[in-house]
DNA sequence: AGCTATTCATAACG
DNA sequence: TCGTTATGAATAGCT
């Protein structure tokens, strides 16, 4: 039982250690694991135990495909290209003027995001500013203008479907007007009413689907 | 509270899902650091959120040692004829990761810059402006608390230099009562003067800089 | 390997 | 994001 909390310190007991190892390191994968489906993340963990035996994890993808995506990521937000394995040295300017924008990139979207900021002055700092201002000014111009197209473009349904509602309502009104005309002549049948239905629908020919779907 | 033992399944919630990252996340890497130290053991872990953020920890030696014995040790125990070819797909998705990381920078920058907005939905919008927003609040923050920070550098300094101010006073004073005395006393010459100098340093021994320099 | 008594981690809140 | 707390999980020390 966990009598007392233990102290992080190496175990110096062999055997214990060695049980311990075992534990815990299945507890660890069991969390790695558990974080990456809960949480959507990619995880890679490795772990060497004393004796040098290998015990690995990832989650998703293969193993080196995680360790690419590491590299890339570290190498440019560092700079420091300590290029130790995996990278070949012989690849070109290209290569490097890649990295370097990237690097570029990275260090400004840091920046950006309030991220990394240690190294800044006080008038960097307020540059920066004054630059992440112009960038949100822009986008909520930008969200704005969209807004107001949408209502306009809204608006201007609306008029739309109210001038047809009002000629739908007329023809309405003028068929009626026929239908009683027509019921009050009483002699014919069928064959009147069909025409004049028909008439209804030639005027509407250059209207919108609505109106023209009330004709079916 | 935890209420009831939960599935491992991706968390829906946006919020719920970043909050049990941050906390889980936190967790791993303890316990990580943990099992290095009590069982001796090397330990590398590497954590992408589901954003692209990287985080990672690894015990006693640099990452990219640890991957590197990684690499040794897979390669070894896997067929050999395959080691060339993991390294050079390896290699080969590199230049495509680098590629495709600078283009996912680039158009990010343009879009906090406001530059590039044209595909986006107002909803794409609104969540741009609040990670913008962010960003400058950080920004802000991080710059208003450097000026407090010179402010109270400022302001510390000016104490100790007014205090310092009132010491070389109260010695100028005492030093020109002496000098008035032994004036005053004509019979003894340099030497007295030389004593009651060195008399006024001797009480100063414990302060700063300026008031030693002063006696030399 | 199991088995608990404990400490630890953390889900659901605020 | 941060803190709190009730509760499930992990595990130290035994056997």
């Amino acid at each position: 039982m966990v009598r007392q909390k233990i102290q992080i310190n190496k175990i110096d007991n062999l055997t214990a250690r060695q049980v311990t190892f075992s534990k815990r390191r299945k507890g660890l994968f069991k969390k790695a694991q558990e974080l990456s489906v809960l949480c959507d993340a990619e995880i890679a963990l490795i772990v060497f135990s004393a004796t040098g035996k290998l015990f690995d994890f990832s989650s998703s993808r293969s193993m080196m495909q995680l360790i690419q995506r590491y590299s890339v990521q570290t190498e440019n937000s560092n700079n420091q290209s300590q290029q130790p394995l995996l990278i070949n040295q012989a690849e070109g300017t290209r290569h490097d003027m890649l990295n370097k924008e990237l690097a570029k990139r990275t260090t400004e979207l840091q920046q950006i995001k309030g991220e990394e900021l240690e190294g800044l002055s006080l008038d960097d700092l307020m540059r920066l500013e004054k630059y992440v201002e112009g960038g949100l000014s822009r986008v909520g111009k930008f969200k704005d203008e969209k807004f107001l197209n949408e209502i306009s473009t809204l608006k201007s349904k609306e008029s739309e479907l109210m001038e047809q509602n009002a000629r739908l309502k007329e023809q309405a009104e003028r068929y009626e007007g026929t239908r009683i005309a027509v019921e009050a002549d009483q002699g014919n049948s069928a064959s009147s009413i069909t025409n004049s239905h028909s008439f209804a629908c030639a005027e509407d020919k250059s209207d919108s689907d609505t109106s023209l779907r009330l004709c079916l």
